[in-house]
Formats: C-alpha cells, sequence, structure tokens
DNA sequence: GTCTAATGCATAAGACAATTATGTATTAGA
DNA sequence: TCTAATACATAATTGTCTTATGCATTAGAC
C-alpha cells in the first residue's frame, strides 16, 4: 500500500481519467478497477469514493444512470463532455507535477 | 503553479532530500532552492515548512546549528544518520507511487 | 534619510480531503 | 445457515496544508 498522503488530490484524477478510458461503470467496480490496475497499491475507501463522485456529478461532471440488477441497485457513472475536459486537464496537470517533482528530487523514472 | 492537492504529503520527502542532497541549510534557503528547481511551480509557505522542520527535528530525523549573521538568527538543519535512512525510503516510496499512478492512469511521463 | 522589499524566524486559526466508523441491504458460496 | 462479497451511503474525526499574523534585520531605491 502507497501512504495514504501521496494519493491526496489525486482522487478525483483517477475517476475522471478511468471513466475517460472505460466509459460507464459504478462505484464498486471503479474501486476494483483502481485495486487490479495498482497491483492492489491503491485501495480507494468507500467514505472517499461515494462523496467525491456526488460532488463531481453536483458540479456537471458526471452523469449517472440507475439500473436494478435483481433487487441491487447500481448507479453508472460517466464523463459529461465538461467532465471529459476536466479528465484531460486534470491528467495533464499530473504529468507536470510529476516532472517538476523529478526535478526537485533529482531523480528518474524510467 | 501546481494545485495545491497534489503537493500534499510530498513536503517532508522534499525537505528531506532537499537536505540530503545539499548538506546543512537553512528554511528561508529550502524555500529558495524548492522555487528554483521547480521552475517557481513549487512555493513551499512558511506555515507549512517550519512546522514540519520542527517535527522532524524532534523526531530525530535533523539536527540543527544556530548561526548569527550579523543580529540575524539562521537555523541550519542538516540530516541524521536516521534521517537519511528516511530521505532514501522516501524518495522510494515516492518512485514506487509515480509507476503505480502512471499504470492506473495510462500515461506516459518520459 | 526614509521607505519598501527581501531576508529570516515563528505560531495560530481555519479549510479541506481523506480515513475510520457505521449503517443498510442483496447475493453467492461454503 | 453463516460468512464474504457486492453495492450503496453518511457522519465523526484526523491530518496536512493554506492563510493570516507577528516580529525583527538588512539591502537598495528614491
Amino acid at each position: 500500500m502507497h501512504p495514504p498522503e501521496l494519493l491526496k488530490g489525486t482522487l478525483q484524477t483517477i475517476i475522471l481519467k478511468i471513466l475517460k478510458d472505460n466509459g460507464k461503470m459504478y462505484g464498486y467496480e471503479i474501486t476494483q478497477r483502481v485495486k487490479e490496475l495498482s497491483a492492489e497499491r491503491i485501495l480507494l475507501t468507500e467514505g472517499a469514493l461515494y462523496p467525491t463522485l456526488h460532488k463531481l456529478e453536483a458540479d456537471g461532471l458526471l452523469q449517472t444512470e440507475t439500473v436494478m440488477i435483481g433487487k441491487r441497485i447500481r448507479k453508472y457513472y460517466s464523463l459529461t463532455s465538461e467532465g471529459s475536459g476536466l479528465a484531460q486537464e486534470r491528467v495533464a496537470e499530473f504529468i507536470d507535477f510529476i516532472k517538476t517533482m523529478t526535478t526537485v528530487l533529482k531523480i528518474q523514472t524510467a
């Protein structure tokens, strides 16, 4: 597991990019996909995930579609066009951040 | 300027590695060096820097040496051997974090 | 000669994003 | 039948940082 402080501020970026890559997804599915892609190093907690999804929806960046699977609710999230733009922006910001950090710390990531 | 959320959790790493690369430095000097290395993208605020330096000192990771320059105080910080070990560990953690994130976000940093 | 910006330290109040804890309910499998 | 996994959600707390404030010295502009 990564020290949780480093993850701070990356949650929105992760959610937006995962949705951009995968189309519509529901909350639990997002946690599992991130867990899988990160080899269990990033475990999104529900207490962080759901409030963030709700906020992004309230801000018009995500749209939802609720589906009943048997008696269980599934709430699918997908990017609005505005959200798609933000996803790209956030990823670019993150890349820029990494570049700055590698310079400051004098490290190699390759 | 980078969005401040991304910087969260990187402050200790930055301080430790800068001190490892430069030997003894004082607080203000650290802010200027980081500012310079980051091309003004990372501006350490005093409200974050000094409490962190004090904490690292209290934890035995840094040692201090106070010098008077004229009538002005300068407090030089340098790594203890324990601090040197932590610096290395923190940098390794950060590199690992970047690797995970590039996989999850499917990005290239090169 | 005076005023401002830069140098240099420090602490306190408040914001914010996450963790931890808790709650509800369905479904699959041992 | 019981547990773990699936699936949603909110509330209380914590931690780290930003913003604000404070004090003092020194260099340089006008």
